[in-house]
DNA sequence: AATACGGGGGA
DNA sequence: TCCCCAGTATT
C-alpha cells in the first residue's frame, strides 16, 4: 500500500463526525477552515454550529453588522478573522452573486483565505489535488521521512508543500487531505503519539530512529511582553462607559472600558492625575476604589495583560454613556467578559 | 525573514 | 510552565 492509501484507509476508520463533513458546500467550508485557523476542532465547534444557525447563507453573513459577528465570535481569539469573515461574505454576496471562486489559485484572493484554506476549500468542495499544509500535516511528514527542517522556515514551508503535493492522492484529493490531518491530530498526536498501533509505523523514519518526540522541529521566538492596563468602570446609577477598540493592537474593534495603559502599576494618585481620568471626569465630583487588590493577569500566547479595574462612581449624567444593562450585548475580550460577568452591573 | 494576532487544553 | 492548535496579514 502507498503513503495516500494508508493515509485515506485510516481516515475511513477513524474519522470523527463532524458538521462541516456532511457537505461540500463552499460557504461551509470556507465557515469551517476559517474558525478552525489555529483552533482546535473541540475549541471551533460550538461557534461554528452558532454560525451555521444564525448565518445559513453567506448572504445572511453579509447583511449581518459586523458587531453581530464579532459578538458570535467572542472568545474564539484572533478577531481579524472574523472581520475578515464579514468582508469576504460581502464580496461573495455582492460582488459574485454569492459564488465562491473554485479554483485554489482565485480562492487564495480572498481576504482571511491563504495557502492553506485555499487549498482546504478547493480539494474538498471542487475536488481539486491541492495539497494542505497544517500544524497536523507538518508532524506527520516530519516524523515519517525524519524532516529536520524547520517547518516555520522558508525552505521548510516550501519542502513540506511539495512533499505533501507529490503524495496527496490525486483522484481523492479531499479525503486525503482531511486524512492526514486527522491522522496527525488523533494517531500522530503532538505528545505520546500512538505509533505502536499505527500503520505507518513499519516504515516511520521518526520511530525507527527514536526522534518521535524530536519532530517536527520548530523555531521559536518572539518572547513575552508584558502590559499594564488599568479600566475605569465609570458608572452612574444607570450608566457606564464603553470604548471600542481601534488601533491596530490586540481586539481591533471590539469594545472595552476607558483605558489607561501604563509602563508599570499604577497606583491611585496616578489615576486621579492622568489626563485621561482627568479628561473622563473633568471638575464633577467622584469617588475611586480600586476593584481588585492583585492585578488580573490576562494571559495572551505572546503577552501577560497586568490588569487594574477602577470604579469611578460618578452623579452626573455620564456623556456617551450606554445603560449597564446593555453592556452585555457588546462584543469584549475575555478579559472584559470575565469582569463583567463577576462585576454584576 | 520576523512579528503580531487569542484563547484554551494537555502534560 | 511550555507547547500546540485544520494560519494569515503585515512589517
Amino acid at each position: 500500500m502507498t503513503f495516500s492509501e494508508i493515509i485515506t484507509d485510516w481516515y475511513h476508520q477513524n474519522k470523527r463526525e463532524l458538521p462541516w463533513r456532511k457537505t461540500t458546500d463552499p460557504y461551509r467550508i470556507w465557515l469551517s477552515e476559517i474558525m478552525l485557523q489555529q483552533t482546535r476542532v473541540d475549541q471551533g465547534l460550538p461557534y461554528y454550529l452558532k454560525f451555521e444557525k444564525a448565518y445559513p447563507t453567506v448572504f445572511d453573513l453579509a447583511h449581518a453588522p459586523e458587531e453581530e459577528i464579532l459578538k458570535l465570535w467572542q472568545g474564539l481569539g484572533y478577531y481579524s478573522r472574523a472581520r475578515n469573515l464579514h468582508y469576504t461574505a460581502k464580496e461573495i454576496a455582492f460582488e459574485r452573486n454569492g459564488q465562491f471562486p473554485s479554483t485554489y489559485k482565485e480562492l487564495l484572493k480572498l481576504k482571511g483565505v491563504g495557502d492553506y484554506t485555499a487549498s482546504a476549500i478547493a480539494s474538498i468542495s471542487f475536488n481539486e489535488a491541492a495539497p494542505v499544509v497544517d500544524g497536523n500535516v507538518y508532524r506527520v511528514l516530519a516524523r515519517f521521512f525524519g524532516v529536520d527542517t524547520p517547518i516555520n522556515s522558508t525552505k521548510g514551508i516550501k519542502y513540506f508543500k511539495q512533499l505533501a503535493g507529490e503524495l496527496i492522492d490525486r483522484d481523492k484529493p479531499a479525503a486525503f487531505n482531511q486524512g492526514i490531518m486527522e491522522f496527525g491530530s488523533i494517531q500522530c498526536r503532538p505528545k505520546s503519539p500512538k505509533c505502536s498501533e499505527c500503520p505507518l509505523n513499519s516504515s516511520c523514519v521518526a520511530l525507527r530512529d527514536q526522534l518521535v518526540d524530536q519532530l517536527p522541529v520548530k523555531i521559536k521566538n518572539t518572547r513575552l511582553k508584558h502590559r499594564y492596563f488599568n479600566y475605569l468602570i465609570v458608572q452612574n446609577e444607570q450608566e457606564t462607559l464603553l470604548f471600542q477598540r481601534k488601533k491596530k493592537d490586540i481586539w481591533q474593534h471590539l469594545y472595552e472600558f476607558p483605558l489607561i495603559e501604563s509602563d508599570k502599576i499604577l497606583e491611585e494618585k496616578d489615576i486621579i492625575q492622568h489626563p485621561e481620568f482627568r479628561k473622563l471626569v473633568g471638575k464633577n465630583p467622584f469617588e475611586l476604589s480600586r476593584y481588585n487588590k492583585e492585578a488580573v493577569i490576562h494571559k495572551l500566547s505572546h503577552q501577560h495583560i497586568h490588569t487594574t479595574f477602577w470604579t469611578v462612581t460618578l452623579e452626573d449624567h455620564i456623556k456617551g454613556g450606554i445603560p449597564k444593562a446593555e453592556v452585555k450585548a457588546y462584543p469584549v475580550p475575555v478579559l472584559i467578559a470575565n469582569f463583567v460577568r463577576e462585576y454584576e452591573f
